[in-house]
DNA sequence: CTCAAGTTGTGACAATTGTCACAAAGTTTG
DNA sequence: CAAACTTTGTGACAATTGTCACAACTTGAG
């Protein structure tokens, strides 16, 4: 299973050995936090099945959706703030019920003095969500709320392999940041543009 | 010179040493490109001194500060970019003259392998710089310009060590992907309130 | 000193997004 | 089915930011 997902890890089998002795699998059903922002990570949590979506939060209540965690991937605030013992400026939330191992602290601590492909993983996974992030700043700055919208209902559709897409308003209002009238607002703009199909809690997309 | 920038690198002296057998000391001056965007990473800079600001383009022509290097740090952009071949997404620019230690490609991969201290500094060096864009994720989602504005004229003071800035509204909005007269507008309403003094080419904070 | 170039100030107006208020439509529970 | 609840639609208006136009002001080169 760990090997399937984590291709990276298996290029050291001695290192998935490792991974399967000491680190425990969990369940988790949707809703559970994983993390959540003031709190430290006591994990650095590998994902196997299911999905995870990560949340900075506003001031005022507010929060923007950051990046998934598909299986295969894992969070790299996590190992940062647990690496680095800091509490975490996120959160991370179960969106599909998700098989995760939870690498301890010290664990992974020990495993980037001892396994080399650990540093890889970690460095990759850096790589990949700075670049998500990254694409995130470009999109606030740059773009509008009906692009963003846009984009975001084509990753939900990419991530649950489904071009219908289960989600209020105000879910989707959420994880862009916006408030809930706008967006209703726009997809029906969007609607009437022939970009999508609204029915009752779902949109469906071409 | 290196060993007292680089306090995490100079943990192990046999690597400092390698830096300075096999990587050039260049010098820039002020509006040098040190990546452009399109562009690949040959190299990993090591600011020993000087400042390098860090940019995210637009579609449009317009384009966001993300972040400051500052003497003692690295692009954290170009080490991912050149260590995975990949092209760059963001800009850099030389904003006070600087001298920088160029650590070519092939070496940079070589370290990796060789000295476990590079890759901490890495890691260390990609935390940092994603704590700092989460910032601006959320500054972008949950602020108002004028509160941008103001964050940006701090960070100016605290990096260039002086209250007075030197900068004209056209760079500011350059920087923090507003327009000049939103700027203008906002800092006389800032100059107003109390928070600093407007002068000709000039901003004075308390 | 004078002029050209660059910089700043500002009014008027448009576009986007947020806020409030409430009606209409769909769902769930008893 | 009826009532309670959630979700969606929408109008009116406010706040913020962008756009255009142009005047006024510094400054530096010659």
């Amino acid at each position: 299973m760990l090997q399937d997902q984590f291709k990276e890890l298996s290029k050291d089998p001695l290192l998935v050995e490792e991974i399967k002795k000491r680190c425990d699998v969990v369940d988790f059903k949707v809703g559970d936090i994983l993390l959540k922002e003031g709190g430290y990570a006591k994990f650095i949590p590998l994902v196997l099945t299911g999905l995870i979506k990560v949340y900075k939060e506003g001031g005022n209540g507010g929060e923007v959706l950051l990046y998934y965690i598909d299986s295969g991937e894992s969070c790299i605030m996590s190992a940062t703030y647990c690496m680095q013992n800091q509490k975490s400026e996120v959160k991370a939330v179960v969106e599909q019920p998700a098989s995760v191992v939870l690498v301890p602290a010290d664990v992974a601590l020990e495993f980037r003095r001892t396994h080399r492909v650990w540093n890889e993983f970690l460095l990759g996974l850096f790589s990949d969500k700075y670049n998500e992030l990254l694409h995130i700043v470009q999109m606030l700055t740059f773009e509008n709320m009906d692009k963003r919208l846009l984009e975001y209902l084509h990753n939900e559709k990419k991530i649950k392999s489904s071009n219908i897409i289960h989600v209020t308003h105000q879910k989707i209002a959420g994880d862009i940041g916006a408030t809930r009238e706008v967006v209703s607002r726009l997809l029906k703009k969007l609607e009437n543009e022939g970009h999508l199909k609204l029915e009752f809690k779902k949109i469906i997309l071409d």
